[in-house]
DNA sequence: CTAGGGTTAG
């Protein structure tokens, strides 16, 4: 079949089928230099081509290292292996190399187990497996968690008297420790009289996955000459179980070694610094990085990103991201999560916009990063965008926290129903995701849903947790049930065994207030063994407001200034406590105040998402391109407001009063300006969903009432703390808010 | 001629 002319041909000519000329000569052909060197399967078949040529493809060597380059490299192609090996059985079936190879191949494959196959037939042929053949195998098992095979086949090692071999041992090791059989990995490794750093560490890296990683530390410190991947596993270990304080600290130890860190040392204690927040070092790791040669390594600047975006130094971390020459999905999606992190969710957004269109697939880990941009800025077209992307592309995706953060963003776009419905279709619910939804009803003021669905969560056997427990007691907050938010602590407590933290004191204190029971909020604050916060006070003062509570108010005030100086929105709260008892004077003083402390209270800002894009309005906003439509319909609402009846409630005026707009301050609340917005831009009878980053105003809460009575539509408001939907003239929050 | 332990985003 050779149709080559002698004279193109290299000083060795072709050989008959299994007459292999010895190795020496082989070894040093130029052709298999060129293999050597090759990384595409292009490459490869030109090679391949050459090799037919010389006729050396005919010499089992050589179909032995094409074997193996197609089965093992990266770039390779394990069905090309097969083929080859498929058309010369005959001879190759006595190699021990091929079968290794093609065991290495599938152990590397998405389906490893299927080298097991190949270890039977190979058996069958009448080989025996060497030292090189059951690494492979036990890997393969480790990767399918196939415990009941890897048992059997350290049977068979052990019958070969091979499981003492330190590269049988390790693996093995390493196999019953993937599977969570600790003990048995244990055992091989008391019973061998091999202790070298390499077994240590597979059995190190075993404890830390089952969670054991002080145990971990001791094999860690028995290990009579550690070497570098040892104490990158080390490091790794603290990392996986979040210590990240003794990661630091263990690689603190490991530069007084005489072992270099590498380049994973650096990764994974970049992603210690972000979590510490340990800027210093995080910084000082990015010049060994530049002083390492690492400066454009993809995997580095990854981990770089990730730091600084961690550490708060946002702009240092695009910086870099941008002027990366390469960039990958996780490339992306840390610097959209960097952004997410740091609450910058306009600018993730607006990130993600851009990978979309660099036509990088989004994956489970991007929409971790959106979804929560998506709940903040009640972006909801993109969430369902999000939502319609996962149910086609990652259906198959087991990671619960996905579709928790698909519930959690329904929710808190306001879609309830959605939210349920997703919480409904999940196939596994995980308690986050009952925790998601549970909050979820709680913003929306359905209290009794939410309390149902704690009775189910518990009939089905899920042990609730703190964190359910602060979805619960809100939910009673919400809907005003003073008596049975009171027994719910008590059964959190005593049930439950779960301590109260200050965020569960906070739901206590703000449903007592709120109800007016003032002295047994009182009674509960000096009960806890914590020191009161912010937020607190915050629920304190607003009901003093909505009780009148001056004198108490006056003294909650004082304690939140204390706790708060930069804190606006107090002294707005007690001003507009005076002003509803009619003290004027005591209203002018507290804006002198907050004045000569150059205090700037938060702009209350509303945002409405039309046709999925997300226009802002601040107060008396003029910079809207529809603007002059806007304002017009302004105009009509409060000629229509005032047809029907509507008083404007005036006592709460300080809370926007910005010099230029004292005259119809309250006319021109951001968000009356979103729902005038709203009313023009969307169809007659379409739900309005508006998001405000403060509490609605009593004024516009009235207002958007009526609104919604005279204009048929349902208005969907989220501000600070809850949801109100707005229906025929009432408000889901039954006004208690 | 092959081979064992560690390797980024949540």
């Amino acid at each position: 079949m050779l149709l080559v002319s002698a004279s193109s041909l290299p000083s060795i000519l072709h050989f008959l089928p299994g007459s292999d000329p010895p190795y020496k000569v082989l070894e040093q052909h130029p052709y298999l230099n060129l293999l050597a060197k090759c990384n595409n399967i292009n490459t490869f078949k030109q090679i391949h081509s050459l090799l037919i040529k010389t006729g050396l493809h005919n010499t089992i060597f050589v179909q032995s290292k094409l074997i193996h380059f197609c089965a093992v490299s990266p770039s390779g192609d394990l069905s090309y292996a097969l083929s080859l090996f498929a058309r010369n059985q005959q001879q190759q079936i006595h190699n021990h190399f091929i079968w290794n190879a093609l065991i290495r191949g599938h152990s590397l494959s998405p389906s490893p187990i299927s080298s097991l196959y190949f270890f039977s037939r190979m058996l069958h042929y009448g080989l025996q497996p060497n030292s090189h053949t059951f690494p492979f195998l036990f890997k393969s098992c480790a990767k399918s968690k196939a415990t009941h095979e890897g048992k059997q086949l350290h049977a068979h090692a052990l019958k070969l008297s091979l499981h003492f071999h330190p590269h049988v041992h390790t693996s093995l090791i390493h196999m019953y420790a993937s599977v969570g059989e600790l003990d048995f990995a244990r055992l091989v490794f008391d019973r061998s009289p091999l202790r070298d750093a390499v077994s240590f560490t597979a059995l190190i890296t075993g404890y830390v996955s089952q969670g054991y990683v002080d145990d971990a530390r001791r094999l860690f410190d028995e290990i009579p000459t550690k070497d570098l991947v040892s104490w990158n596993a080390m490091i790794a270990g603290y990392v996986q179980s979040c210590r990240f304080e003794e990661a630091i600290e263990c690689f603190c130890e490991m530069q007084k070694t005489n072992i270099s860190p590498s380049k994973s040392t650096m990764v994974t204690l970049l992603s210690a610094c972000g979590h510490t927040g340990s800027r210093e070092l995080g910084n000082w790791i990015g010049s060994w990085v530049r002083d390492n040669g690492f400066g454009s390594n993809l995997q580095m600047t990854n981990a770089l990103v990730d730091m600084y975006s961690k550490c708060g130094e946002i702009d240092t971390a695009r910086q870099l991201f941008d002027g990366m020459e390469e960039k990958d999905v996780i490339s992306w999606n840390t610097m959209i999560s960097g952004y997410s992190y740091l609450s910058l969710y306009e600018e993730a957004l607006a990130l993600f916009d851009v990978m979309l269109r660099s036509n990088v697939k989004p994956n489970d880990i991007t929409f971790l990063g959106i979804l929560p941009a998506c709940a903040c800025l009640g972006a909801l077209d993109l969430g369902k965008w999000v939502y319609a992307y996962i149910d086609k592309n990652l259906k198959s995706s087991s990671n619960a926290s996905l579709w928790t953060s698909l519930i959690d963003m329904y929710a808190k776009c306001g879609c309830i129903e959605a939210a349920e419905w997703v919480f409904r279709s999940m196939n596994s619910s995980s308690l986050s995701a009952w925790n998601a939804m549970l909050s979820g009803l709680a913003m929306h003021g359905h209290a009794e849903k939410a309390l149902a669905l704690f009775s189910e969560m518990v009939d089905k056997g899920f042990q609730p947790d703190d964190i359910t427990f602060v979805g619960i007691l809100s939910a009673c907050t919400q809907a005003g049930l003073v008596d049975l938010g009171q027994n719910y602590f008590r059964s959190m407590m005593q049930d439950y065994g779960i301590c109260p933290k200050l965020q569960h004191y906070g739901c206590m204190i703000d449903l007592l207030a709120r109800a007016g029971k003032f002295e047994e909020a009182e009674i509960l604050m000096k009960n806890m063994e914590m020191e009161p916060d912010g937020a607190i006070w915050g629920s304190l003062l607003s009901a003093c407001k909505a009780h009148g509570r001056v004198e108490l108010g006056e003294y909650v005030a004082e304690r939140l200034f204390q706790l708060e100086p930069e804190n606006a929105g107090a002294f707005v709260l007690l001003s507009n406590i005076y002003a509803g008892a009619g003290k004027w004077d005591e209203v002018a003083r507290i804006r002198t105040r907050l004045n000569d402390k150059g205090m700037k209270k938060v702009p209350g800002c509303t945002s409405i998402e039309i046709d999925g894009v997300v226009h802002e309005f601040l107060v008396g906003d003029k910079f809207h391109p529809e603007c002059k439509n806007i304002y017009s319909m302004l105009d009509e609402i409060d000629k229509l407001l005032e047809e029907n009846g509507f008083v404007p409630d005036t006592s709460e005026v300080l809370y926007d009063m910005d010099e230029e707009w004292k005259e119809g301050a309250l006319s021109q609340h951001s968000e009356k300006l979103a729902i005038a917005f709203g009313l023009i831009s969307t169809k007659p009878g379409s739900t309005i969903r508006i998001v405000k980053n403060l509490r609605v105003c009593g004024n516009c809460h009235s207002a958007t009432k009526l609104i919604s009575k005279i204009f048929n539509r349902q208005i969907i408001a989220r501000d600070r703390n809850r949801f109100h939907h707005f229906k025929d003239g009432f408000c889901s929050c039954n006004d208690c808010w």
